[in-house]
DNA sequence: GATACCATTTTGGTATCCCAAACCGGGATA
DNA sequence: TATCCCGGTTTGGGATACCAAAATGGTATC
């Protein structure tokens, strides 16, 4: 694997996984001392996790990408619309072994799973739903959505309840796919995503301030 | 404006502008000599080119994106998707003077407008839309796939009876969305992005015995 | 104590150099 | 004639050097 590859996928994971907190600043030679890279692949990988929203422009430097609480509700608008046309077209497939592989995926997790592993289920539930759809760019909004999406909902206080909803949420969506129901899953799945938005929201909003304390840029809605 | 942004936009607009065939192969040191810049920003621009869909990667090389059938129908999919939604946000709005602006410039072009002119204004129709949702993830989501879909719709071989049939479904479209009646237009958008889609590929299946004696290279569906 | 200003350092943008791998063309061979 | 092989050339990936602009920090001034 190229370098440059290397380093993108390091600094995503920093980055995704809060080593780096949103809003830091970061420049290309701490980034070239820090993975032991020249500069020329650090800024191919900063290019690309541009793009992915990871990294922004600050000036002429870089920063990483604050929690951004307007775009969260923007990105769940958007989830909506292409997580339900991705689900109609799921619902036509007449081979249902892909559905059955995202269910044991959720069956997967049990009480004793790490937050972790239920954090990358919730979120490849909805990305392997659209890849199911076998319209790649569809798949690739699902997928850059969830992205953009991963570090606000690691950071969210989930109840007990909310994720037990949330888990029965995905069982009737694939329940309406399963029996070929897909404006019922388009339904459900608007439903569910704006469920997640609200109380994603709800809880960054009351966290904000311990967030903050935590030296994690958060903008508000 | 730095290097990179001008030998981005260049390179893009002599693709775009299909001086440089769909299919050819680009090495950064003919664009460095090209551009009369190094290869520093040639790489950057190649990379974000590479986001758009413009330019993809073929080995260990750089192509230009060949046409691809398959690809733009599911394109359309996914634009249905997404205009739709940006269509329901946009009827929601009080102040209509957007939609007058888009009107404005639908109505600028006349029997003696360049065909360039009606290229363009065909494309900004559906952006400008999207960007009156005020959803930045549907805005982007609608001028990129319509930047990808912006060579094989300057391919296309238009008649006269088509392209009047467009411009009235734009004008149906704005009298919906005037009327805060989103979920028609909606309906009117998708169906006329359908048509399109059919229109489209359809010519340049006709076409593409031509386009591939002119150096394009055409991907079947 | 606050502020304006200047010297120094840092940083991103660019150019260029090196290298290993891929590519290409021609000649030998079957 | 078709195929294989080999060496020279090209090419992208990476490293580094240089520069102008921006950030920084300390100092003099009010």
């Amino acid at each position: 694997m190229s370098q440059m590859q290397q380093v993108e996928r390091q600094l995503r994971e920093m980055i995704l996984g809060l080593d780096i907190g949103p809003g830091e600043k970061l420049t290309e030679r701490w980034i070239e001392s820090r993975f032991g890279a020249s500069r020329t692949p650090v800024r191919a990988a900063l290019l690309r996790l541009e793009t992915e929203g990871l990294v922004a422009r600050d000036g002429r430097g870089w920063t990483v990408s604050p929690i951004n609480l307007a775009e969260i509700e923007q990105i769940a608008v958007y989830r909506q619309a292409v997580e339900a046309a991705a689900a109609r077209l799921t619902a036509m497939l007449t081979d249902k072994s892909g559905l059955d592989a995202i269910e044991a995926m959720l069956d997967s997790c049990g009480p004793d799973t790490p937050r972790e592993e239920w954090h990358r289920v919730g979120t490849d539930f909805h990305v392997e739903l659209a890849r199911l759809s076998g319209n790649e760019f569809l798949f690739r909004a699902v997928r850059d959505a969830m992205t953009r999406l991963s570090r606000a909902r690691w950071l969210e206080i989930r109840d007990e309840a909310a994720s037990a909803r949330a888990w029965a949420e995905h069982g009737t969506i694939l329940t309406a796919l399963r029996a070929g129901r897909g404006d019922e899953a388009a339904d459900l799945l608007i439903r569910h995503i704006g469920g997640s938005r609200d109380r994603l929201v709800g809880s960054l909003q009351t966290e904000r301030r311990g967030l903050r304390a935590r030296g994690f840029a958060v903008v508000a809605a």
